[in-house]
DNA sequence: TGATAAAAGTGCTATATAGCAATATAGGTT
DNA sequence: AACCTATATTGCTATATAGCACTTTTATCA
């Protein structure tokens, strides 16, 4: 028993370490067997225990003794939520995409009298604290953070966004990426165009490989043969969009038309293929996906596939809601269509505009 | 002293009773004398001041006292702090320069363990609880708000960014706007630019105000005389940047360069210049103000004021950090100067080229 | 074997006492 | 007025003891 700590805190430390040990697991011995066990005053044991109950570690039952309160069990509901967005996406909550879904849920939420909490984890053990003041979480999903859901899930109710979790008793609400992404190559074949480019996002998901598995769809639906040439690997950002054009700058014969995964990538396009002298849309068409506020701003105007940004909010508050709540989450996994938002970035190919 | 109470109940009651009529505002007598002056046990009086500092009712600091904790500070603390934003502001925290504070807000307060919730005003009642919840708060401010602002102060610690409150005790971060706009007028005039047009943010505020200010000592700074013509009264939006490149349309000369009192103005004057024919920047250059991530992205790459979005969140959630501390705030107004980013959307004036 | 009484266990309230480290106050000196 | 010393104040840690109301366990008796 060191001399610097306070015998309290010593049996403080003792009772927590014993639990964590699993060598206390529900009932504690009496408060004078304890005194008697750790040869301090009995006195000094309710202090410690009276201090361990204030935390929440134990609680007492008058008469009857003092028990582990279990995990979960006992937290008080804050009526307040999170939405997570994991560190690796470097712009955060301030990305288009996301500061939409986020805005669009604090809504839903507030209506019900929720607050909403935006956290990362960047700093674990922030992110640890905030998910302890959380009755449950709506968090954007990526099969490489399945790590991070499942800690999440561990700790509160968490229904997941943009792609299933591996753990499909997991709510998740996704948008219909394939037929969005067949609706694009319809839309862009309806326009005459034959040669068409494609910008994947990133394949190591659900929502990349949905996208590429529309793109190549609608191009046999519409009787043209898959060309791997067309594609360009992206992952989401600007710079791949400028890369991406490069690379179908870089082609003997570029295609008419570029289908890309994501409006940032498409902005990276028309920047690049414009500083190159070509015109869009007269020279070359662009389609994005998202429909992020500047879509409609840019000139020219950007016709994408715009994200059911409210339903996914609502749909993911309600499942989340009821989670909360130990209701039955009906739907576990609801995927919304996206409608193509046409506006000036596309035109006839030049052999339909000839004839 | 009645029976069927507990001494120590009974002395909470006491003590609770003479802060509620003013007979204890600071500093309480000592335990050993309040145990004498009440008739009961050093212990008794210790238990009971114990759990009325449990409660968030007093504080004690070691060898100075026990003292009546003020109002604000009665709460347990949450450690989850607040970013406010009214909700006339439609687009709420997924506008583009919003969504960049809250962000960079976030990443300073989860390195010191605090939790951020954002929040509107649209449901009253929401907007109360989630302020119950809260540490504090920071607030982008408005002089239209100021009701609201004040309901803040009086809940939690409170401080503004954006522009300073009426009440000049609560902390404000601001930018330095108006030698942000000398700047863009200094650079517009060094590129041979005379006939400057200017579309204004909304006058209703310090924002508003400073950055036309900035405009009209940038001219008289570089001898040009201020020409009201030249002036569009704008309200930040896309549409107002529409309707203010219509009015310098209208006009029957046009000024050669346009300065935008933010971002999003710009864009919609660069859209509507352009679907008239007008080639930016060769035709007519325009800056901006913000430096939000598509004015880099678009084409043409945007010259822009940016904001010091690092530097406001980080001054914003310190101070905040030190009033919910009760430390003292050195510096209560702080005015930070933005930096003129020069990209692709201003040239020099034909005349000047042509020598 | 079942019922009842006694004993033991349990957290709770209350008091008394001693001594510690740190700070504040009072008094005296230069 | 500034400095130093002694004393008082302050919350803190720790121990000991007594007895209460209630529940559980054990022992005893029919």
């Amino acid at each position: 028993m060191s001399e610097s700590v306070p015998k309290y805190v010593f049996v403080e430390n003792y009772i927590k370490e014993a639990i964590r040990k699993k060598q206390l697991v529900d009932k504690l011995p009496g408060e004078r067997v304890l005194a008697q066990q750790l040869g301090v005053s009995y006195m000094t044991v309710r202090k410690s225990i009276d201090n361990l109950v204030n935390d929440g570690v134990l609680y007492k039952v008058p008469t009857q003794g003092t028990f582990v309160n279990p995990d979960k069990a006992n937290r008080k509901k804050t009526r307040t939520i999170g939405y997570f967005l994991d560190s690796s996406i470097v712009a955060g909550i301030s990305s288009p995409y996301y500061s939409l879904i986020f805005n669009a849920i604090e809504k839903y939420a507030a209506k019900e009298n929720y607050s909403l909490v935006y956290f990362s984890d960047a700093d674990k053990e922030s992110f640890k604290k905030t998910l302890q003041k959380l009755d449950g979480v709506i968090a954007t999903c990526f099969p490489r953070i399945e790590i991070t859901i499942l800690e999440i899930k561990q700790t509160v109710p968490v229904v997941v966004i943009d792609n299933s979790a591996a753990d499909k008793t997991i709510p998740s609400i996704i948008i219909d990426n394939f037929n969005a992404d067949v609706q694009s190559v319809d839309y862009i074949c309806s326009l005459g165009h034959r040669r068409i480019g494609f910008m994947t996002g990133l394949e190591d998901s659900d929502v990349g490989k949905s996208r590429f598995a529309g793109y190549q769809y609608g191009l046999s639906k519409n009787a043209i043969p898959f060309d791997s040439t067309l594609v360009y690997r992206g992952n989401y950002s600007y710079e791949a969009g400028i890369e991406g054009a490069e690379y179908f700058l870089s082609l003997e014969t570029m295609p008419t038309a570029i289908i890309c995964a994501n409006d940032s990538m498409a902005l990276g396009a028309i920047q690049k293929l414009t500083q190159n002298g070509f015109d869009i849309p007269n020279d070359i068409s662009i389609v994005g996906f998202d429909d992020i506020e500047v879509a409609s701003q840019i000139v020219p105007a950007l016709t994408t596939v715009a994200a059911p940004i409210n339903d996914i909010a609502q749909h993911a508050f309600n499942s989340l809601k009821k989670l909360i709540n130990n209701e039955p989450v009906e739907h576990q996994h609801i995927a919304l269509p996206a409608r193509l938002v046409i506006r000036q970035s596309c035109t006839k190919t030049q052999e339909v505009k000839a004839a």
